[in-house]
DNA sequence: TTAAATTACTTCACTAGTGAAGCATATTGC
DNA sequence: GCAATATGCTTCACTAGTGAAGTAATTTAA
């Protein structure tokens, strides 16, 4: 498999890799913050008080991985869990403040991925983000 | 951040999650594999004794993730490693007969997969994956 | 020709995900 | 009303990656 005969498959998770590296390393250095933190941060303030199961589905990871990432956002002082009175089984996750001013420190950084991002596509900005709907919408429920 | 404001990074690191978790089912039932691996052993197949170096340029990897793929893959009896003669830094890779017989089971299950990426992208393959290269060109060192 | 720099690889501690199994708690159907 | 089932979460063992630090071998340059 020649790298010009790489299947689209491999592309895609080529271009994700390296992007996904760049933005670490940008997200970490500017906010102290992974994007699979940020992304987890932004959900959560996004929605009305979510459980750990919100998160997961807005996410597309199983509980598991939620359970990890809310452990690890909670010791960075990020995160609070808060039991549901309702539902003894689910636990609702809040923005602290600390939290709060990690999501803004992001803001910055982000954008300048996204920036670049549009960049490089170009015009054909639209197209690309349609096809990666599709591609969502076509593998989510496997 | 809702769903329909999702910028675009979140959007392609989201589609290829979902991508990359299909895969991963199909190729883990079909061929003992996952997709990481499938990828090594393609690069391995496709050059000329490739040192660990190599595959991890390939890849866009950092070459202790090569050290691991390449402690695993040996473990399974896919991999051999040998020491280069000329350079007795480098080590160099090359499919054992199992190693063959998986890249070969691996090619119905991944066509399946390639297919479904197709169908779901229908006439608007070749831009997508331009612009794939574009992002992979534009974010591939830092 | 040898000291300095670079290269190939490994190890380490870490984040981030998977799936399977299990525990409480809720919900459903008879 | 209660047994069966489903749900929300956790834990476990695993794969797969990162970056930093270190070793040994090679290359460069004075």
């Amino acid at each position: 498999m020649t790298a010009s005969s790489l299947r689209l498959y491999a592309r895609l998770q080529s271009a994700a890799h390296a992007l996904k590296k760049t933005a670490d390393r940008a997200l970490m250095d500017a906010a102290g913050v992974t994007t699979a933190q940020a992304a987890v941060l932004a959900v959560v303030d996004g929605a009305e008080r979510p459980t750990q199961k919100t998160v997961a589905d807005a996410l597309g990871l199983n509980e598991s991985a939620v359970t990890g990432m809310a452990n690890r956002l909670t010791a960075l002082g990020y995160l609070a869990r808060e039991q549901d009175p309702d539902d003894r089984r689910a636990r609702r996750l809040r923005l602290t403040t600390q939290g709060e001013k990690a999501l803004k420190r992001i803001a910055a950084p982000f954008g300048r991925i996204n920036g670049r991002l549009d960049d490089a596509l170009g015009g054909d900005l639209d197209a690309f983000a349609a096809s990666l709907n599709r591609i969502r919408d076509a593998f989510e429920r496997g």
